[in-house]
DNA sequence: CGCCCGCTTGAGCCGCTTCAATGCTCGTGG
DNA sequence: CCACGAGCATTGAAGCGGCTCAAGCGGGCG
């Protein structure tokens, strides 16, 4: 379930030990993606989906395989022009909104596997901010290119819609959050969920670090970033997690879990 | 612009209404002629893609025309499978989701032209249950039909990715208005975002009749029925709106948007 | 016509925020 | 390699915005 993995974080090829298995019989020689991008995410989207030779070829090469965003960087901001729709190869970024008083809004934090830019495509523009909050690789398709393969590729098409709509879901879950938890379901659902999609990528899902700041999370979970801490030093006196600034390790996911009332 | 229409509406849940029933599934073959469909919005959705006769009768066919739904009456439930996807041609719905505990958020209020139900794409279920606010008219069409014909016509894939973004869009403005603003600023907010829904429409912008409960609003809003009442006082007392319970009529639209930041 | 159900309004309280001070980490440059 | 400093995190104390609990009212629906 290839959609899953760039929406909510599941499993994603994370080294090119998987892809190795695309021989070089399996594609033209200056059209692979693996000797360039060895992660590259939209490999594994058409993988996924079952190309024939011939259309593989045609989607690897309007990939444009390689972006770096450094931490700290942009990859772009609000307001600008749609040009292309990423899937992050490698790192962790920031989607934030902001209003005219420079409040933010942190709606997301989209690691590898994830497709972003989507919310774009209504207006033209970019809707939030991207930040890298670490050194990350990206590879981008232009839009039009996406609406064209989608055309030319039903499957494409198909899968491009079920991440589209799992997007959607996830906003609602988000809302859910934001509007009916309180603070600490908040908190345990955040960690909960990233301790997940570490998992779901073939890391420790239960020892991780954070790379993103306090305020970052409370921005995310509606809260001040006071409180987040609070929470978390709660949740290590109550031996739920050990936690050391940006270190994390989940030692009682049970009751976690409990906490948010699954 | 159609698919500004389109981009309003969500689901959440909510919970225990005994006179609320689940509506009966979908009877009707489809090949109706929009005669019996005056206000159709698949209609105004094929008008705006420019369709030609061939097409435009291909896409009829598909539609299935004017299923009724009663104030009060689920369209679905969440957990139920993805069959069509719904315009609205008349009426209002609220969208909301529930967790484990009968825990409600209502994520929207889906009005005429609003497209519905693209957060089941994702996992083939809805993901949210959609109740009708008053007696209501939509037309579906199936989802697999929606696929093939995006595919023949891409004038109509084009659209319906911009609904899908354009609902991503709106789905980050609510997190926004949940994570960042205070409660008066949300009430606001809320009365500007209906008051330019009906406007669009053609009906009032200024004068109008609120659909849902208290419970409701607060419930989209992120906060207490008591807390919305108190502050629809405070606006009715401030002279920036007259409100007598559901009837609302909007007398100082400046302030309300400048108390939003606007 | 009568009875709920939904709305309004008040009083008191609590969870989260605000304000403030200190400590820690990491990146930077010497 | 270490010393420095700025930004980030932690913790405490006090305040307040929105919630809880409670009572009364009005209007729509059966």
């Amino acid at each position: 379930m290839w959609y899953r993995a760039v929406v909510m974080g599941s499993g994603v090829p994370k080294q090119g030990r998987s892809l190795s298995r695309i021989g070089p019989a399996d594609s033209r020689p200056s059209a692979l993606p693996h000797s360039e991008c060895p992660n590259c995410s939209f490999v594994a989207w058409y993988r996924h989906a079952g190309l024939s030779l011939h259309e593989a070829s045609q989607f690897n090469e309007r990939v444009e395989h390689r972006r770096l965003v450094k931490r700290g960087e942009y990859l772009h901001q609000a307001g600008s022009a749609l040009m292309s729709l990423h899937v992050i190869c490698s790192g962790f970024l920031k989607t934030s909104i902001t209003d005219g008083d420079g409040r933010e809004q942190v709606t997301g934090f989209p690691m590898t596997g994830n497709l972003i830019g989507m919310e774009a495509i209504g207006s033209g523009k970019y809707m939030c901010n991207r930040i890298a909050l670490e050194d990350s690789s990206l590879c981008g398709m232009r839009y039009a290119d996406f609406e064209e393969l989608g055309h030319a590729i039903p499957a494409f098409q198909h899968d491009f819609h079920r991440v589209m709509g799992a997007e959607i879901a996830r906003d609602q879950g988000i809302m859910f959050l934001l509007g009916a938890m309180r603070a600490e379901e908040r908190v345990a659902t955040f960690l909960l969920n990233i301790s997940k999609r570490f998992a779901a990528r073939g890391y420790s899902g239960t020892h991780f670090r954070l790379p993103m700041t306090r305020q970052d999370i409370a921005s995310y979970l509606g809260l001040k970033l006071e409180t987040v801490s609070r929470i978390f030093s709660r949740f290590n006196k109550m031996q739920l997690i050990a936690i050391n600034v940006k270190d994390v390790e989940i030692k009682n996911i049970a009751r976690l879990q409990q906490l948010v009332g699954d």
